[in-house]
RNA sequence: UCCUCAGUAGCUCAGCUGGUAGAGCGGGUGGCUGUUAACCACCAAGUCGGCGGUUCGAGUCCGUCCUGGGGAGCCA
């Protein structure tokens, strides 16, 4: 008989002989006909389980499809007929079930089949992708992976694999993890009795990489438009539910394109995934809507038909001026907007989402494109209801003597952005790339409250037990 | 890192002003039922986060450490 998986059985023809493979969510018996037991199967392709019926004319029945528990393994051969019961269309009338692993002690069974608040699941992290809620998230994060993928391809992106490991430690996003083969031990030191690098595996300092920015533009102004979508570290203590020390980070870049054409991607880029993730998982989203977040499928509708609204940052501080709404923190022309004001101005004023352009130089990083006004970047920061900043990004400096006094203006050493300051000695082209966190994506289009349980294996201060 | 709340059966929690522990779910057994958040009865299960202190006596009070949640900062 044909293996099927669960998401194909639930819709093949009645009739049907078929095998099913997964794992028990729940055994139900009745004493109708000397006994028939009910099993819902899971096997994680879909979100919706298929009804397995075993009568005790089966040979194992009373020794063992009665003693089968939550999560037990089993491979069930039979025929998908009309369900006799109500709570589902189709079922498999079973002509052999066997329990490929039993539950060692089901009493303590970690996910037994019971409401789990996510503070426990996030203990057992390893059973947690057999629940409702860690499978729906497993199978978004696929989906959204695939469309971010497809809408580059589709518009000539190439995918580029930006290194890990870094020797730059440039960007000053923040703090970073050390990597090193020294012995912690005994360190080798040099003779003023500082630690000698020079013996370390890459003959200096390196780190996990905090962004590949910087590696993708090389790239990019030689293939025109790249991006990168890979892991990305930060050593910060910080401990939210909208921080990870490892979290995977989306970053395409694009030749010849200026801010506005940045906006435009940035548009087209968030209205693409979410219609592909609406189509494609339905069901898992009808999940969210209902017990995760009611409200989620209509934010996300609300991003793919609305137009993006386009202000400057000076028009920004200047409406959340005027308004009487009052602010935890002042509203001031030189300052980052809050969150607060973000949710404010697409919420509530505006009620679109909104790109906000050209920031303060004083607040953004050193290597976005100074405006001819000489006081502001070209910079954009996409925002959405519920988070606030969803994107981040910019037109970068491609004018190697603005640059360099940026560089210089930031306290920054030269030298240590030799390979990119070449990029603007030959060839130099107009150029402009946005970011976006992978985690607080699906945390944004799931509805899922904690970062944690949108990534399978969360990495924060003191966790990394899985 | 700071502020704040919490840590009691496998899980979610109750336990008033200190007198040596209880419920629901889950699990087991039996009854009933084409079951499906099933229902009824019974049973098992906890050195009350660790260490120290106050007290005749601490789950309950004090100190400290650990762990988790929420918020802040930082940001993606």
């Amino acid at each position: 008989m044909e293996w099927m998986k669960v998401k194909d059985a639930l819709k093949a023809p009645i009739g049907t002989q078929l095998t099913v493979k997964g794992w028990v969510r729940t055994r139900r018996d009745s004493k109708a006909d000397g006994g028939i037991s009910f099993l819902a199967v899971s096997d994680g392709t879909c979100f919706d389980h298929i009804q397995v019926v075993a009568k005790n004319t089966l040979d194992n029945y009373p020794d063992e499809i009665v003693k089968i528990t939550s999560g037990c393994s089993v491979e069930v051969d039979g025929e998908l007929v009309e369900s006799a019961g109500r709570g589902q269309d189709v079922e498999i009338l079973a002509g052999a079930v066997r329990v490929a692993g039993w539950v060692d002690n089901p009493d303590s069974y970690p996910v037994s089949a019971k409401r789990h608040s996510f503070e426990y699941l996030r203990e057992v992290a390893h059973l947690r992708p057999r629940t409702n809620t860690f499978g729906a998230v497993a199978r978004v994060r696929h989906c959204m992976s695939l469309a971010i993928h497809r809408f580059f391809d589709q518009r000539d992106f190439y995918y580029v694999h930006t290194p890990i490991i870094t020797g730059a430690d440039c960007e000053g996003a923040g703090e970073m993890f050390r990597v090193s083969t020294l012995d912690l031990q005994n360190l080798p030191r040099k003779p003023d009795g500082r630690v000698n690098f020079d013996q370390d595996f890459f003959g200096k300092e390196s780190h996990l990489t905090v962004s590949g920015q910087l590696n993708v533009e090389t790239f990019c102004l030689a293939l025109t438009r790249v991006y990168t979508f890979g892991p990305t570290f930060r050593a910060e203590n910080s401990n939210t539910s909208r921080h990870l020390s490892e979290f995977w980070m989306i970053e395409p870049e694009i030749a010849f394109g200026d801010l506005s054409d940045d906006a435009d991607l940035a548009e087209e880029f968030l209205k693409y995934i979410f219609d592909y993730l609406l189509t494609r998982r339905a069901d898992d989203m009808a999940f969210f809507e209902k017990r995760i977040d009611p409200g989620v499928i209509d934010r996300l509708k609300h991003i793919i038909e609305k137009p993006f609204l386009r202000i400057s940052y000076s028009e920004a501080v200047a409406v959340l001026k005027k308004t009487k709404r009052k602010f935890e923190f002042p509203v001031e022309w030189g300052s980052d907007l809050q969150s607060e004001h973000e949710r404010f101005l697409t919420e509530e004023h505006f009620k679109q989402p909104v790109i906000v352009m050209d920031y303060p130089k004083e607040i953004k990083a050193f290597y976005m494109r100074k405006n001819d006004d000489g006081k502001t970047v070209a910079a954009l920061d996409v925002l959405v209801p519920k988070i606030g900043e969803i994107i981040g990004g910019s037109q970068r400096e491609e004018r190697l003597d603005v640059l360099d006094d940026r560089i210089r203006e930031m306290g920054l050493n030269l030298d240590d952005y030799w390979w990119y300051r070449d990029l603007r000695r030959y060839g130099t082209v107009p150029h402009s790339g946005f970011g976006l966190g992978f985690e607080r994506l699906i945390q944004f289009c799931t509805g899922m409250a904690n970062i944690r349980d949108v990534i399978p294996f969360p990495r924060a201060p003191r966790q990394a037990e899985f």
